[in-house]
DNA sequence: CTTGACCTTCGCCTTAGCGCGAAGGTTTAT
DNA sequence: ATAAACCTTCGCGCTAAGGCGAAGGTCAAG
C-alpha cells in the first residue's frame, strides 16, 4: 500500500488541529488568509485534510516562533508551493527577517539603557514624587519637578 | 505681570500639538484615555492649555520611547499627580519595565539564533524550493521537502 | 432514535494607538 | 465681509491573530 496513506488518513479540522496543536479556528483562519489550501470537502461540507496539512501547520508555528508574521509566512509557503521559486528566494527572505530582528533588538537595547539611566539617577528613597528625578528626566525638564 | 505668563501663553490643541510634535488627534485621545488633564475651555469650547501641557506630552513621548504602553504611562503620570506617592513607586515601575524589556530582548535573540541556523544550513543555490533545507527545517520534517 | 460531540458559516470582540472624515461652529486674516 | 484655517464631537477604520458565540447541520454511539 504505497500512496494509500494519503487516502485513508483523512482528517477533519478538529483532529488536524489537535495533531498540530493549534485551534480549529486558527486552521480555518489560516485558510481564509491563504496560508492553508482549501481542502477537499465531504458532501456535507466538512473539511478533509491529508497528513501533509499537519506539516504545513507545523511550518506555520515554527515560522511564527522565528518572528515571521502570518503574511510573511504566507509568502514563504507560496514559495514552497510554486515550482517557479528556488532556494535562494527562501534564503533571502530569512536573511531579511534576521536583519529586521537585529534592528529591533538594537532598538530595545537602547530603550533598556535609557531605563538604566533613569534607575541610576534615582536615589531610591521615599521622597515625594514631585521631586522624583525619573519623572523630571522623562519630562525633559532641566531639573526638578514638572508641575 | 508675574504669573501672567500662564495666562498669556494659552495654547489651543493645534498649537500645543505642534509644540510637542504630536497630532492634535493624539492630544484629544490622551485626554480621553486619562493621560492629559481635561483643560480649561473657552466659551465656545476650545481647549486651552498652559505650557506645562507641553512637558506632559514630552513625558508621554519619552516614556513611549522607553517601551511603556499608554496605560503604563497613565499610571506613571498619576504617581506624579498624586501627592500620596513617592519616588520609590516610580522607580519600581521603571525597574519592572526594564525586566520586561530584557525578557523580550532575550526572546528575540533566541529567534535570531534560530534564523542563523536556518541560514547556515542553506547551501544558497538555485535549487528548486522543493529541496530547500530551510523550508524542510521549518516543516519539522526529518529531511527533504514536505509536499 | 436520540444524545452529545463534532462540523459549517457569520460576524462581533479583543489590545494599542491613533487616523480620518463628517457636519458643524469659530477665529483670523485679507 | 468673506474665505481660510482653526476648532468641536462622533464614530468608523486600520493592523495581528485569532477567540468566542450563535444558529444550524451532521455523525457515531448507546
Amino acid at each position: 500500500m504505497p500512496s494509500l496513506t494519503s487516502v485513508t488518513k483523512r482528517l477533519t479540522v478538529g483532529r488536524l488541529a489537535e495533531l498540530a496543536d493549534v485551534s480549529a479556528n486558527a486552521v480555518r483562519f489560516y485558510e481564509r488568509e491563504g496560508l492553508m489550501h482549501v481542502p477537499a470537502k465531504t458532501e456535507s461540507g466538512y473539511r478533509l485534510y491529508g497528513p501533509d496539512a499537519v506539516q504545513r501547520l507545523r511550518f506555520i508555528k515554527q515560522a511564527q516562533h522565528c518572528g515571521f508574521t502570518l503574511s510573511e509566512i504566507q509568502a514563504l509557503l507560496q514559495l514552497g508551493d510554486e515550482a517557479s521559486s528556488c532556494c535562494n528566494d527562501v534564503r533571502s527572505k530569512v536573511v531579511e527577517k534576521k536583519l529586521e530582528l537585529e534592528a529591533r533588538i538594537k532598538a530595545m537595547k537602547a530603550m533598556s539603557k535609557e531605563l538604566d539611566q533613569l534607575i541610576a539617577g534615582c536615589s531610591n528613597d521615599a521622597r515625594p514624587a514631585e521631586d522624583c528625578s525619573i519623572l523630571a528626566s522623562l519630562s525633559g525638564s532641566t531639573k526638578g519637578a514638572a508641575r
